[in-house]
DNA sequence: GTAAAATGTTAGAATAGACTAACAAAATTT
DNA sequence: AAATTTTGTTAGTCTATTCTAACATTTTAC
C-alpha cells in the first residue's frame, strides 16, 4: 500500500517537521538527495493517498494517517537500531545504515519479537524515543548542550545525528549516553566549550559537536 | 549494482537449475509468479551483465558471475533463517518470508555478525546448506523418504519445502530435523507410508508429503 | 515598491519492471 | 509430414520514480 520510497518521504517529513517546525520542498528534496519536482510530484501523490495535505506554495503537513504511517517507521527503525546494539554487539556508530533498509521490511512479528526480546525498550541506541505501536512518541524536552552555562553539570541523554563520522568522533572521546558533563568553560568567540566527564579532564568540544549534544539538568 | 528484483531472478535461476537441470522460461515466469515476457526481457537485462547466457530458444544458464551472486543471496537468505529460528525464537515455519526480504538488505557486516553469533552454520532450519563466502555451497546427497524400502530405518535431514502449511503440517505430528524414522509399510496403492518415530507409532504420511522428506540412511 | 533571488510548479523525457496482443519457433500429436 | 500445442519472442503500453528545462509565484533586498 505504501511503497519504499513513499515511506522514506513519510519519514523525512516527520523529522523535518520536528527539527523546523514547517516543512517545504526544497528543505525535503535536500533533505532525500533529490530534485524538486520530484518530491513535489510525490507529494501530490501523498496527498491523493490522505498521508500528506498538499496545497501549492504552502508549507507541507502530514495528515494524521500520515503522521501514523510515519511514526510506525521511525518505531521500526528504532528498535531495530536497539536490536542491533544490545542483542547482536554492534556499535552505536554502525546501525543507523543497517536500520535505514531493515525498517521497511514488512513483518509484524518481526519487530514485536524484537520489542520483545529488548524488553519494551522506550529510547533507541541514540537516546530518540521509539514510537509507540500507534507510531505516537513523547518528545522529551531536552536541550542542547550549547545552551548550558559554565558551571552546569548535565547528563548526556541524546545525540542528534546518528551518522558514523559523529558518534566515532565521540566514541574517540569515550563520551556516550548517561555521561555526567560537567562545564568548566565556554569560549565566548566560537562558543566552544571545556568539559569533563568520567575520567576525562578538559576536553574541548567545537560548538558544531555541542549542538549535537542533547542534555538533561 | 543488481537490484532486488534482479536478485530475486538469480535465485529462482538457480534453484530451478538445481531441481530441473534445464531452466526454461516457462518455468522461471511460473516459479516468479510474473508472465513470460517480463521473463524473457530480464534474461536479456541479465545476460548484459553477465551474469545470464542467454540465446534464444535455448535453456536459460546462470554465468560463474550468476551463480556466485545467486549463492550469496542465498547465504543471506539461509543465515537470517537459522538467525531467526535459533537467536530470536521463531518456529521454522515462520521465517522463510521474512528471510525472503532480508536477504536483499546490503551490509556485510549485518550478515557476518548473523554468522558469527550463529557459531559459523552450515545448514539452516530447514536441512539446506548454507553456502559459502563465495556463494559456493555442497549438496549433500539425501534421499527422499519415497525411495526407502519397508523397514527401513533413516533420519530426517532436510526438508523440500519451507511453506508455512507445510511445515504446520510437520509441527502437528512433531516430525522434527533429526528424527529418527522407521518405516512400517508402503501402500502400494497410492504409495503412502506408515512409519514411527519417538514416541509417535503408525504415522500415515502421503506420497506428496514424503516426497519433500529428504533422509540419510 | 520594484528588482532580484529564492522557492515552487508544470511539462516532457528517461529507466526499471511489469503487462497484453500478436507473431514465431519448436515440440508433440495425430 | 502436416496439424496442433507448447514455448518463446517482439512490439507496444503502463506505472513508479527519477530527471532537466522552462515558467510562475513568493520572498527578500535595495
Ligand atoms: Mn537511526
Ligand atoms: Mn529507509
Ligand atoms: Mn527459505
Ligand atoms: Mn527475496
Amino acid at each position: 500500500m505504501v511503497s519504499l520510497t513513499e515511506e522514506n518521504y513519510l519519514k523525512a517529513l516527520l523529522s523535518l517537521a520536528k527539527e523546523k517546525g514547517e516543512v517545504n520542498v526544497t528543505d525535503l528534496s535536500k533533505h532525500l538527495g533529490i530534485k524538486m519536482p520530484t518530491a513535489n510530484s510525490m507529494m501530490k501523490k501523498l496527498a491523493e493517498k490522505k498521508l500528506v495535505v498538499y496545497e501549492s506554495y504552502k508549507p507541507l503537513r502530514l495528515t494524521e494517517k500520515g503522521k501514523k504511517t510515519a511514526g510506525l517507521i521511525i518505531r521500526k527503525h528504532r528498535l531495530t537500531e536497539m536490536f542491533l546494539v544490545d542483542k547482536m554487539g554492534f556499535g552505536w556508530e554502525q546501525v543507523h545504515e543497517i536500520a535505514e533498509q531493515i525498517e521497511h521490511i514488512h513483518s509484524q512479528d518481526f519487530f514485536e519479537k524484537m520489542d520483545e526480546l529488548l524488553g519494551y525498550p522506550k529510547f533507541d541506541p541514540h537516546g530518540s524515543p521509539i514510537p509507540d505501536k500507534n507510531g505516537k512518541m513523547e518528545w522529551i524536552s531536552y536541550q542542547t548542550l550549547t545552551h548550558c552555562n559554565v558551571g552546569d553539570v548535565v547528563h548526556l541523554a541524546a545525540v542528534t545525528n546518528s551518522s558514523a563520522e559523529f558518534l566515532k568522533f565521540l566514541n574517540a572521546r569515550e563520551l556516550k549516553l548517561g555521561a555526567r558533563l560537567r562545564i568548566l568553560a565556554i569560549e565566548s568567540f566560537d562558543k566552544s566549550m571545556t568539559i569533563t566527564y568520567d575520567g576525562r579532564s578538559d576536553e574541548v568540544l567545537s560548538a558544531l559537536v555541542c549542538e549535537k549534544l542533547l542534555v538533561t539538568l
